[in-house]
RNA sequence: GCUGCCGUAGCUCAGUGGUAGAGCACACCCUUGGUAAGGGUGAGGUCGGAAGUUCAAUCCUUCUCGGCAGCACCA
């Protein structure tokens, strides 16, 4: 058989020839640090003979591929491990993970921390036992009575659930065994020990919150130690960047239980809001669009007909219309409620209202209508998360109401809308993805695939890389969905335009068209940041709480050296104040040291430092956040200088 | 909502079956000091809440509320 290799060289071998076999005929330091083969482009064991022609990739234990079959083979050994300690736990499934790798067992006590330690422990040791991972391959009945006969029904569910064309292979290592897709490395010994166990948790079966929850436990898994630590450290840095912390320490926001998942902002937390939403403001303007505002409570009857009654319900806000009574001692209402309001959990059943005042022509779309929304939805308890996910938001929500023929046009112009607004806050990894449509829907074939191209081209065009989650789309209609990370590398939505062919219907949208017909307008929802709320959570881990200048809720500090030196820092505050900078004076009898320490770790971007020396020359000397060195500028460039750069980049 | 862990001063955390401690922050005083913490004194806690066990509970038990991690959810 004929084998080619990645460089386009080709070599004969004998049918049934190993990947190991094969490595070991070019070299034996290649042979030494190969872990696996790819065959045609699938991962195949060192071990497992080859049957034909192939083209023939040898995966070293250092390549991206190596790193994935050692977490994968970190998760069988740590499965091996607790099932040696705990007998009687069952094995589920355990995949790699970014980072590392997870197993699920089902098991009635969960495991305890000091449970992690011994795991580990025994997984180490099972690491220097150096034992073979043998391929099976199994009669699919055979295999689902062997896992039924130890008890492993969650294994013979998997099996039993496997297309019947699928080949059912086993790995074996030790005595140990596990229902598996492969490849391994050809022992144990090879994973090394470069790993640990990171934490329990609890995840249930199948991803289905109607199934029995198993225990989890997660692991990381690297190349090696240092690979390891530096993985450590990166998480206990990124800890530092959270933005729950930094949100206390830099005094700009709080959540207490009387209102959780609402934020009370303070006056710096505020500025930074503000300035995000003048922002934007201003981009909208220019974009084409107009601000409404909407009521925030309105009548059950309404959320009927927009049918967020029925298929939101559960995560809205109700409120009974009825008098509350004051007697002290008496129930809250004298009478039953028979109406309901609901306050709002979405913006667009009522931009549908404005935009239904009066009659609309085809001349007058699109109609791009934009407002700084405050939704309420009650999101459940354990779905919280600093500003991240609130119970109270404002999305930077628009609705642009258009025709078909105009949808292609306003989705590119959002993109690139999109794209230079992230920008400008320093978002460069944008992670996009077009949801399709799923299998409930409203609409025929005809419009999801115009809807779905539409969003295609709009993306193509603006340039950005997507994937495409395919069935995720709302049920009336294809969305895209622009990611952000956090400091740990959670992935969170923030931008997103959704095509919408149901509500103009349900709420009766229409225009006249250039026939003289009355016509539905298609809906495009659609938010650039998302939530204010996320937005600044995801900004402020990624600046580590330094806000670039114009948001920065204070941008210098003017810090006199001695009592001699105040009356000039106060004129020099006085300056910036006037120029309309936010600027602080710190004329307090402490020494410069701590002065400038205090205001580093606040964050302040500039410190200007005046002394008797900058006070009889009319000079400022410039400190600049986390800079070693000082500045020395005359008082009017200095001036200058902080006007310039605290300009907003739009 | 589910599983696990956690809850002591504003913050970070010690601690004990006999009603509490540190550092920072805070207040007052001294210090006027040239680029990341000058010194002194002082104030501050129903040990998340409720019930139980006990002569006695911050500590043990149960319930409850909240936080954290993961899962589920996320227009």
């Amino acid at each position: 058989m004929t084998i080619t290799f990645p460089d386009g060289n080709k070599r004969e071998y004998a049918r049934g020839t190993t990947g190991m076999e094969i490595a070991e005929s070019i070299s034996k330091s290649l042979a030494k640090a190969s872990v696996a083969v790819s065959v045609n482009d699938n991962l195949w064991d060192l071990k497992r003979p080859i049957e034909g022609d192939a083209q023939l990739n040898i995966i070293k234990r250092d390549d991206e591929a190596g790193l994935e079959l050692i977490r994968h083979d970190a998760a069988h050994i740590l499965a091996e491990a607790v099932q040696e300690l705990f007998p009687g736990t069952q094995v589920t499934i355990g995949p790699v993970i970014e980072n590392g790798f997870y197993y699920d067992f089902a098991r009635d006590e969960p495991f305890s921390t000091e449970d992690l330690e011994k795991i580990e422990k025994k997984m180490h040791d099972i690491v220097d036992a150096a034992q073979n991972f043998e391929r099976e391959v199994w009669d699919r009945n055979e295999a689902i009575k062997h896992f039924k006969s130890i008890g492993e029904e969650y294994k013979a569910e998997l099996i039993s659930d496997l297309p019947e064309t699928e080949t059912i292979t086993i790995y074996r290592q030790g005595d140990w065994l596990d229902l598996c897709r492969g490849p391994h490395m050809v022992n144990t010994k090879q994973i090394g020990h470069a790993f640990k166990l990171m934490k329990v948790a609890g995840a249930y079966w199948r991803g289905n919150s109607d199934n029995a929850m198993l225990t989890r436990i997660y692991g990381t898994a690297w190349r090696n130690e240092k690979e390891l630590e530096a993985y450590l450290t990166m998480l206990e840095e990124a800890e530092k960047r959270d933005h729950r912390k930094l949100g206390r320490e830099l005094e700009l926001f709080h959540f207490q239980e009387e209102a959780q998942g609402s934020v009370f902002w303070h006056p710096k937390g505020h500025i930074i809001y503000n300035q995000m939403e003048q922002y934007i403001r201003r981009r909208l303007r220019d974009a084409g669009y107009q601000e409404v505002k909407t009521p925030q409570l309105m009548n059950a009857k309404f959320w009927e007909a927009s049918g967020h009654w029925s298929k939101f319900r559960e995560n809205m806000f109700v409120v009974p219309d009825v008098v509350p009574s004051t007697d002290e001692d008496g129930p809250v209402f004298k009478e039953e409620p028979k109406e309901f309001m609901a306050i709002k959990p979405m913006n667009c059943p009522a931009h549908v209202q404005i935009y239904k005042q009066g009659i609309k022509s085809y001349r007058d779309l699109p109609i791009r209508m934009a407002e700084f929304g405050c939704c309420h939805r009650n999101e459940a308890h354990g779905a919280l998360h600093g500003l991240m996910r609130v119970r109270q938001m404002t999305q930077d929500d628009a609705h642009i109401f258009c025709r078909e023929d105009q949808i292609t046009e306003e989705t590119i112009a959002f993109c690139q809308l999109l794209q230079s607004v992230y920008t400008d806050f320093g978002f460069e990894k944008i992670k996009v993805k077009l949801a399709t449509r799923p299998e409930t829907r409203a609409g025929n074939n005809d419009t999801w695939d115009r809807a779905e191209e539409a969003l295609e081209t709009a993306v193509k065009t603006a340039e950005l890389d997507y994937e495409i989650a395919e069935g995720e789309g709302a049920f009336y209609g294809p969305k895209l969905e622009f990611h952000l990370t956090d400091a740990i590398g959670r992935s969170w939505q923030c931008g997103t335009i959704q095509l919408d062919f149901v509500m103009p219907e349900r709420l009766d949208a229409t225009y006249i068209g250039e026939d003289g017909d009355k016509h539905r307008p298609v809906m495009l929802h659609r938010a650039i940041l998302g939530s204010l709320e996320r937005f600044i959570g995801i900004l402020i881990e990624n600046h580590a709480g330094r806000m670039p200048i114009w948001m920065s809720p204070v941008q210098c500090v003017v810090a006199p050296i001695t009592d001699e030196a105040k009356p000039y820092a106060e004129e020099l505050y006085k300056d910036l104040w006037e120029k309309g900078l936010r600027v602080e004076i710190d004329a307090r009898s402490e020494k410069i040291n701590f002065k400038i320490r205090e205001h580093s770790v606040l964050k302040v971007p500039y410190i200007f430092v005046v002394g008797k020396r900058e006070a009889e020359e009319g000079t400022v000397a410039i400190r600049t956040l986390g800079g070693k060195n000082q500045d020395i500028k005359s008082r009017n460039d200095a001036v200058q200088m902080l006007v310039d750069e605290a300009k907003a980049p739009y």
